[in-house]
DNA sequence: CCTGATGTCCTTTTT
DNA sequence: GGACATCAGG
């Protein structure tokens, strides 16, 4: 290396050896396992800019892709720090954006129209359930979640409706499930959705491959543009990135994958931890550079993690280390109840802050579900500690935005079913379900689109239904007109206003109508920023939703207090960290998530998230659980999570500070309040109320408990096999502790048990 | 066709 | 505890 610039020197010399050759390693394929901590950004960063600074590489061929909004943004702001106004024409952005940004110039040779419509999740489970309806199907059996998922998982991996109905695989397990017509609803999802000019998520990567794959030239073109590709956080990859990621790549050879193993946590929307061993195989030539020295987090915080890690089977063989001080141990936090878990963790997040003179924006608590939060926020509040909570119910997936939304997706694109059905009655225009559903069969029987139909729908639908229809239509022409000439802003105002939305929420005086109103007027808001915004090139309504439909991270930090306490879930915490880290709701059940273990691998997923969890935390990490928790609006006993046992104990410590009940002092007549109402609580929870409507094989046992005994060996629908070791039968919670074959010792509130019993 | 009341299901993470 | 579907009655 000659000739380096100073500033690049410079950059480099804040590396360690094997980060200083992931930046200069950029010819060829090369692979970086980064440890938690290992400081992967900045190595990302430096290479981006020692491509454009050093090497005069056109930023406008490289790409780098990242798995969230969030990750996104902080890497280009890293990048812009560096580099300056170049950062500006990387093609960089979620694998969602980046895709769609090509498919949306592509988008004719696949016959989408250029402005096609983006469906979020809850668009496609809607559009299922109707066409599960359509079918005549037992809606029971097809759940839209469970339709959804298998459609989903397809996709990923790169199967087609054709590829699906083929499978006999597939088709043969949905047989097995009693679900045999998934294929068929598959079909039958995937053509409405392409009459609809809409793709899903899983299309805009799907869709993307089939382009590359069928189209050559088009992959030739991007090819030689892109010369160098990135891909962070590998590990999260489904086979239809890898696939897309290596077809791009094919010619310059010049990918860098970055990644860990140990912080997979997203194969339930397909990622493949297999891409990694795929990797190394479709590469020979690989350069594997291996990130191990930790920057992050003290050494207590970090051999703890390694302990938590080990007792995962496969793994990429590495040794994360630090030379950071040794710190403080673990501190673990007994609540009797979530609220109290959350006066507990807000009075200590109080006390530290005073104590070491921190801010709040050091703190983060971090949870499994999003729906944990309620009980933190509460017991913050009433501390006064200011907090925010970063993803959960996303700004646009709230009713009235999505209402807008639609009516301007309809506007650009009048074959938009999910839309379609949306608005059609919204304000109330007496076009009721019965016309709809006749507006859709006369599509179908006609072979034509909704949208022809009701241009002239008086022959279709009772007398009564179709004045109102007309002036839908005409309303709708008129938008559309006005869109062409107008920007954005412009446009949505007139259709906001048009519609009838923007008055009927006006009019609703309530609490929530009043919040609905400012929402639509904050949507309006950010459409007038995005015009306004001078780097913009396209300002059309068509881009805004493109935009707009991949935005689900939270209302950007509009930074006016940023010294927040952040909430949120492991998920969304990945890639970041904080001084101060309180890990909440450590209950079997909970964390690892019920739904998370009935295998191996997912347990396993489930402890790696424990990891990710664990290893965000710089200077302190606190462990939290309570004793009942309200689920589902019912009060629960709780276990302490078995991933407690994980943690090499000698990194722990039992909070003396707070302990739950025990240590609560006497004096205090609050104390004694609140035990006493827990006890009530408790007492006067009711056991086991609703019968349970599972309908089970006559064997399985979910109300005769009296006949399971000790030593029997048992199935259960979701655990597998097991024996059962001891029974408790005291009090209203009759509970069995199994032993499982495939996920160890569990204990099972018998009530709820769905047990077959195998021998005695 | 609309409204309000009752009933049912779901409980997981993200683009 | 909450979203959503369904049903009865206007």
């Amino acid at each position: 290396m000659f000739n380096l610039r100073p500033d690049m020197i410079d950059y480099l010399d804040t590396l360690n050896e094997p980060q200083r050759e992931g930046v200069l390693t950029t010819d060829g394929p090369c692979m970086l396992i980064a440890g938690a901590g290992s400081g992967k950004t900045r190595v990302l960063t430096y290479r981006i800019a020692y491509l454009i600074q050093q090497k005069n590489v056109d930023p406008f061929s490289i790409m780098a892709l990242t798995f969230t909004n969030k990750a996104a943004k902080e890497m280009r702001e890293r990048i812009e720090k560096v580099v300056g106004h170049d950062a500006r024409n990387l093609w960089m952005g979620t694998f969602h954006s980046v895709f769609s940004r090509i498919l949306r110039a592509e988008a004719h040779h696949l016959g989408y129209p250029h402005d096609f419509t983006i469906y979020d999740s809850d668009d496609s489970k809607s559009l299922i359930r109707n066409i599960v309806k359509e079918m005549g199907l037992d809606d029971t059996v097809y759940k839209p979640n469970t339709v959804y998922s298998r459609i989903s998982a397809a996709k990923n991996r790169l199967i087609s409706w054709e590829d699906y109905l083929r499978n006999a695989e597939l088709m043969g397990d949905d047989a097995a499930n009693l679900r045999p017509e998934i294929g068929k609803i598959y079909k039958t999802y995937a053509m409405r959705c392409f009459k609809s000019g809409a793709m899903d998520f899983d299309d805009l990567l799907f869709n993307t491959d089939k382009l590359f794959k069928e189209h050559l030239e088009v992959l030739n073109k991007y090819q030689h543009r892109i010369e160098y590709v990135l891909v962070d956080e590998f590990q999260d990859t489904n086979l239809c990135q890898y696939f897309i990621i290596r077809k791009l790549s094919s010619v310059k050879e010049n990918v860098c994958v970055v990644g860990d193993d140990a912080q997979s946590i997203y194969a339930f929307r397909g990622a493949d931890i297999t891409n990694i061993l795929n990797f190394e195989r479709d590469y020979p030539d690989l350069k594997v550079i291996k990130l191990e020295q930790n920057y992050r987090s003290t050494q207590n915080i970090v051999q703890a993690a390694n302990s938590v890690i080990k007792r995962n089977r496969a793994q990429l063989p590495k040794n994360v280390w630090t030379a950071n001080e040794e710190g403080n141990l673990i501190e673990l936090i007994k609540a009797v109840s979530d609220n109290e878990e959350g006066r507990l963790v807000a009075t200590s997040i109080f006390q530290e802050k005073m104590q070491h003179q921190m801010k709040f924006s050091d703190f983060a608590i971090l949870y499994r579900t999003n729906s944990q939060s309620r009980a933190i926020e509460e017991a913050l509040r009433r501390m006064n500690i200011k907090y925010k909570v970063v993803g959960g119910l996303s700004f646009y997936q709230r009713k009235e935005i999505k209402d807008l939304l639609a009516y301007l997706r309809f506007t650009m694109n009048q074959q938009d079913e999910a839309s379609f059905r949306r608005i059609i009655n919204l304000p109330k225009r007496g076009i009721g379900d019965s016309t709809v559903d006749k507006i859709v069969v006369a599509a179908n029987d006609h072979g034509t689109s909704i949208w022809e139909i009701l241009q002239n729908a008086t022959p279709f639908v009772g007398g009564r239904a179709a004045g109102p229809i007309d002036d839908f239509v005409a309303m709708i022409k008129r938008f559309s007109l006005e869109t062409q000439r107008k920007d954005a802003y412009d446009a949505a105002f007139e259709i906001a206003k048009g519609s009838g939305l923007l008055r009927e929420l006006y009019e609703d005086k309530t609490v929530e109508g009043l919040s609905r109103y400012e929402n639509v007027q904050e949507l309006l808001n950010a459409i007038k920023e995005y015009v306004d915004d001078p780097e913009r090139q396209d300002k059309t309504l068509g881009s805004f939703l493109q935009e707009v439909s991949l935005v689900t991270g939270q209302d950007e930090d509009k930074d006016k207090d940023p010294d927040k306490v952040t909430l949120m879930t492991i998920h969304m915490a990945k890639g970041l960290e904080f001084k101060y880290v309180y890990m909440v709701g450590m209950e079997e059940d909970l964390f690892p998530s019920q739904m998370m273990i009935s295998s191996r691998a997912e347990l396993e997923e489930e402890r790696r998230l424990f990891y990710v969890a664990i290893t965000r935390a710089q200077k302190r990490l606190f462990l939290s659980y309570a004793l009942t928790r309200y689920r589902f609006g019912r009060l629960k006993n709780c276990e302490p999570s078995r991933f407690l046992d994980d943690v090499d104990q000698s990194f722990i410590k039992v909070s003396t500070k707070f302990a739950g009940l025990e240590s609560a002092p006497p004096s205090s007549q609050y104390a004694k309040n609140l035990v006493t109402g827990i006890k009530k609580t408790i007492a006067s929870a009711p056991a086991a109320p609703k019968p349970t409507t599972y309908k089970a094989p006559a064997d399985f046992t979910p109300s005769d408990t009296s006949a399971l005994k000790e030593g029997m060996k048992v199935e259960h629908p979701k655990f597998g096999f097991g024996t059962v070791l001891q029974m408790d039968m005291s009090g209203a919670d009759r509970k069995a502790k199994i032993n499982f074959t495939e996920i160890g010792e569990k204990t099972l509130l018998l009530s709820f048990a769905k047990l077959r019993i195998i021998e005695n």
